[in-house]
DNA sequence: AATGAATGAGACTTCATTCAT
DNA sequence: AATGAATGAAGTCTCATTCAT
């Protein structure tokens, strides 16, 4: 018996999560149902039994999938050996996260991303793996710090891991505020750091 | 005259946003049922009817209710007509909304709210009330931004708008933060903004 | 204790009959619930509970006035010691019915007729009763009927409880066309009959 | 493909509407609830609801398909090009409404029909699918009553239409004298007529 | 492997009725 | 006598999941 390849497989997976993805965003975490991701994956209700144990499993394997995702493009700004000035960091990490959120079609994973916060409140599991990707950001902030500080863009006496977090609440508000008070500006939000870390320097 | 005073009514409505408040913290936006909500306010099913018309205003009442109050609590501190440098702002304004959050008996709000903020993206009128919240919050905070520029501490040539937009970030990320890494310190925060505007003052 | 006059209390309960009656024309049997007749009543839910046992009560007691009303009304045509030929006895019982069904203010009570028919299936006390009030008007058009062998009308040999039942259900039908079909004129019936008994008289 | 046939889906729905009319007749009109509609149907809940949207379909269907039954079983009389007298033809029209009503099992459907009137007034579709029938009938009547006039059964001055309208009082009223007065016969009917029509020549 | 019809627990809500005031 | 808030059983319908084909 012709046992279905790995890759079928996981677009299989793919197409489905994709589907959940659109749902939510349409619909809003709590109306959303098997029918609807069934009728938008178009596959058939079996089928998506198939790949699936059930809603739960999409749906966090939905949000597991977009952490991976966001944690995979932010990587190569949080891991930067030499990072710029903080404002040009926030700057580049916003943008980043922009880019990712409006790069995979029509849907905006940073608007549905919201959607997901709430659900991993539900699952246990769940918000332990977004304890390791957004604990891992704060992380690499805080490495990040410690060259700020050695480079003079930081009071050495501080605490970097402070400082990893409150890099961390600028990239997790700007999503917030996007969604919630209807517009938020990367660029803006590197100038307006700029202006406060620079208060004489600009100009 | 048994006609229902008031107050009386307006305690129940509370009862009931409570215990909707309760549940959703208890068991995740998604699994909050009528017959949860019923069981812990007290009342009976029909009682509950008799004051909302149903889940969902039971739900935007509570996210109302909620957004309201984190309004009034920030209020202080947003309308200081002479209002701390950055990094004190920061501190206080992340210390008032935990106390909010903290302050209502067992319940922490601010744990709950991101559920909240999930549900705003469903109903439109909702979303337009939290903008009018957090819009309001940004504007107030760019007038802070004005008297910083004019006390030197922002950069006068910079857009006070930004600033607004990168402290409610701050603000926002803050509790998302809590929510999703599993902790944040409002401490951490101010003095972490003041390791960045400060880079060699501290000591 | 001024126990209540029995004429206020017989205002009552024809003031709750009313509502009841309007009720049903304008929702349909189904869909009528005791919120929409107190609500129409103008009086308080007590006090509708004080007239009636229940909802049972009232719709029995507004089909059983509605049928008493209908006896009464068509009395002087069905016990005319002196009946006019079939044509014109036919119009003038149909006349008489469209009089009553128009005359009790803005409800067309020949239209909520129907649905009064649907619930006399319902109740076994009522389907005794109203059998009384239509087997009485049957049997009074028999009178007639031998009334209209005597003169000459109709065939002496028939059976006059058969020409009777004819009667009966012309009236009916009537009442049935009306509410199913559109339209029906009482004028119209009693040409018919009087150019199917006439067939070369007439003119 | 488990894809369900044209005949089984018809067969379905069949079987529910054959329930909801047996529920109806056993129970009134008011109090058929969705559970013994679905219990008499042998199938479940979520079956039923697969092939109607809900009660008020169920409920309309059931009428529209008694109306179609109906007229199909008319029609032969109805569209009878060489229509008998008049007491005939109402004897034959008669008959096959109480062949149909009786002609289907345990059901007696001109018993059931009068819960159908009432519900007929409450969907203006379903009334207006009723005019077009019972308008029908009254037309096709009509139409016979022009070769009655020719043939010197009827007033060749009186308005045909008038005639029409009568016939299907008569039809009617036949069904609702059923129902609400206890008894009433087809030969009867026509018999009376008959007497009515030709007073002297019996006999 | 795939399909989609069927299942039935449980969701939300209504509504006839009661009873403290 | 009167009021209307409260009750909770019962109603309609949804929806995640299963399983015969």
């Amino acid at each position: 018996m012709p046992k279905i390849t790995e890759e079928r497989r996981d677009a299989r997976r793919e197409q489905i999560i994709e589907a959940a993805r659109a749902c939510v965003q349409e619909h809003g975490l709590e109306a959303v149902s098997m029918e609807m991701i069934i009728a938008k994956s178009g596959l058939s209700t079996g089928a998506v039994y198939r790949y699936f144990a059930g809603k739960d499993e999409i749906m966090t394997a939905a949000v597991t999938v977009a952490l991976a995702g966001l944690a995979q493009v932010l990587a190569p700004v949080l891991a930067n050996p030499d990072p710029p000035p903080p404002p040009e960091f926030v700057g580049q990490l916003i943008a980043a996260g922009v880019a990712y959120g409006t790069g995979s079609g029509e849907v905006d994973l940073l608007q549905v991303s919201i959607h997901g916060w709430s659900h991993v409140q539900t699952d246990p599991a769940l918000k332990a793996a977004a304890a390791v990707v957004f604990g891992g950001m704060r992380d690499q902030c805080a490495a990040v710090a410690r060259k700020w500080q050695a480079a003079g863009f930081a009071d050495p006496q501080a605490d970097p891991d402070a400082i990893g977090q409150l890099i961390t609440s600028i990239g997790l508000g700007f999503i917030a505020q996007r969604a919630l008070a209807g517009q938020a500006d990367p660029a803006a939000h590197a100038a307006a750091l700029a202006a406060l870390t620079r208060p004489a320097t600009s100009r």
